[in-house]
RNA sequence: GUGAGCGUAGCUCAAAUGGUCAGAGCACUGGACUGUGGCUCCAGGGGUUGAGGGUUCGAGUCCCUCCGUUCACCCCA
């Protein structure tokens, strides 16, 4: 047997409509901020991503699905929507239309990690970025998008962090700070906080081991070495999200794992999850745009981790579905009212009912099994008898009456019936 | 990449110290109900016990290797 690749899981179709249903409500919220959809295709060119999340970065260090080319280029499967979404933003001039861009991309993001609960190597994300302004207000309204869609889709007790990590104006002194205070205790630190000195000093205010949050404790803040600029921005988004009675914590250590973040960056979590309890999570990048060839842009962004919405969901216990009996399922005795049946079944589809026979020759008694177990509303039972009087047993799969109609009328009376009920 | 746990029918699981141990429930198909679902009862199909090797008179049960899977670390959605 062939099978999956490890941490690919497929989507099977007792869960495709939960799936379905997350993202039209997706679809629908986001059309109501004013956001398009952007599709991109599924790879890029390597460098794309190398620049635009950074080469230190364990996503492009060790995390990339890259591979060569047939010409010999060497393309990587997306990670993350950002860094695709501004390239094409870039490349087809998005930003001369209009000032600010809205835009929104929902698909597979590929990740070579070891896969674990809430975390896979293709895994699905509805990823979102306002492109074009500086200001607080969009930090905030994309905040108050992102709530608004947690809200839309039934989750509880999620918690928002906040942060700001500074710009390219504040953040090194900060991080100068940071790295003297921490060499002074390099000794106190796990030997993974060791290399992060190096390469990502920040980092080490997420490590979950004791003695160096310790050192955390104790460690420089961040919003002590904000410029003027950076603090007012801060503050304003505060305020506005204050306003927007939307709850949120400051978290100094909320320190994003990608390059090009500035300023604000944020987190939803359910700490009902397990250990990836990160539901959601972005921020600002007034550098990328820039960084990728095109014109100083600012933009802010953030992705949400569908599956783990699913898993939030399904902890809570409010699976997004219930079960309804819809639609007709035609059921024959004997094999001589199979062609009425077909076309009968045909002509109901054409009028928008969702209608179904048996193609298998099975029972009649097996056929209504199936109707039952397929939630049909309704069923009709076409046999000699019926045929030979020119009529149809039509059955209500729910009260279980049933009663003969003329077979002229059964489409008729069919389409005029309730068409939803609920079980 | 590192560590730990687990791998028996489609699914959830049984099978005391190795010796009728290859089973049950659910699901599926058929029947009881001669043309009818959801309840009940009966029957049937389906497994080289993840793969390969070893120990033994004998292994699902012990040992080794590999593979898969789960959770955790790392990191993130």
């Amino acid at each position: 047997m062939i099978k999956g690749i490890r941490g690919a899981p497929d989507i099977l179709p007792e869960e495709s409509g939960k799936w379905q249903a997350l993202e039209i409500v997706a679809r629908d919220v986001l059309d109501r901020y004013g956001y398009s959809e952007i599709r991109t295709p599924a790879f890029e060119r390597t460098e794309l991503f190398v620049r635009g999340i950074g080469e230190g970065t364990d996503i492009v260090e060790k995390e990339m699905y890259t591979f060569e080319d047939r010409g010999g280029e060497s393309l990587t499967l997306r990670p993350e929507a950002t860094a695709s979404l501004m390239r094409a933003y870039v490349e087809h001039s998005l930003g001369a239309k209009s000032s600010l861009v809205k835009l929104y991309l929902i698909g597979p993001m590929f990740r070579h990690e070891r896969p674990q609960s809430g975390r896979f190597r293709q895994f699905h994300q509805v990823d979102v970025e306002a492109v074009g302004s500086p200001g607080p207000a969009v930090d905030a309204e994309v905040v108050a998008l992102l709530h608004h869609l947690l809200e839309a889709w039934g989750l509880r007790g999620i918690q928002l962090h906040l942060n700001s990590i500074g710009d390219p104006a504040c953040r090194p002194a900060y991080r100068q700070a940071f790295v003297a205070y921490a060499e002074a205790r390099r000794s106190a630190l796990c030997p993974d906080c060791h290399v992060r000195l190096t390469k990502n000093p920040l980092r080490i205010l997420d490590c979950k081991v004791p003695s160096c949050q310790q050192v955390a404790a104790g460690a420089p803040t961040i919003s002590a070495y904000l410029c003027e600029p950076c603090r007012d921005h801060f503050a304003a988004v505060r305020s506005m999200l204050d306003g927007l009675k939307i709850e949120h914590a400051v978290n100094e250590r909320l320190v994003r794992g990608l390059d090009y973040y500035t300023r604000t960056t944020f987190e939803f979590l359910n700490t009902a999850l397990g250990s990836q309890n990160a539901v959601a999570g972005g921020g600002r990048y007034d550098g990328l745009v820039e960084e990728l060839g095109g014109p100083p842009t600012p933009a802010i962004g953030f992705a949400i981790g569908e599956e783990r919405i699913l898993a939030s969901l399904e902890a809570q216990q409010t699976p997004p579905e219930s079960p309804t009996y819809t639609g007709v399922y035609v059921a024959t005795a004997g094999a001589e009212a199979f062609p009425t049946a077909l076309d009968l079944v045909q002509t109901l589809r054409r009028r928008g009912l969702r209608a179904a026979l048996d193609l298998e020759g099975r029972s009649l008694k097996g056929q209504m099994r199936q109707a039952n177990k397929d939630r049909y509303r309704y069923s009709v039972i076409l046999g000699s008898d019926e045929l030979a009087r020119g009529q149809a047993t039509l059955k209500d799969m729910l009260s279980g009456e049933q009663r003969a109609i003329p077979l002229s009328e059964v489409v008729e009376h069919l389409t005029r019936l309730p068409e939803r009920e609920q079980a």
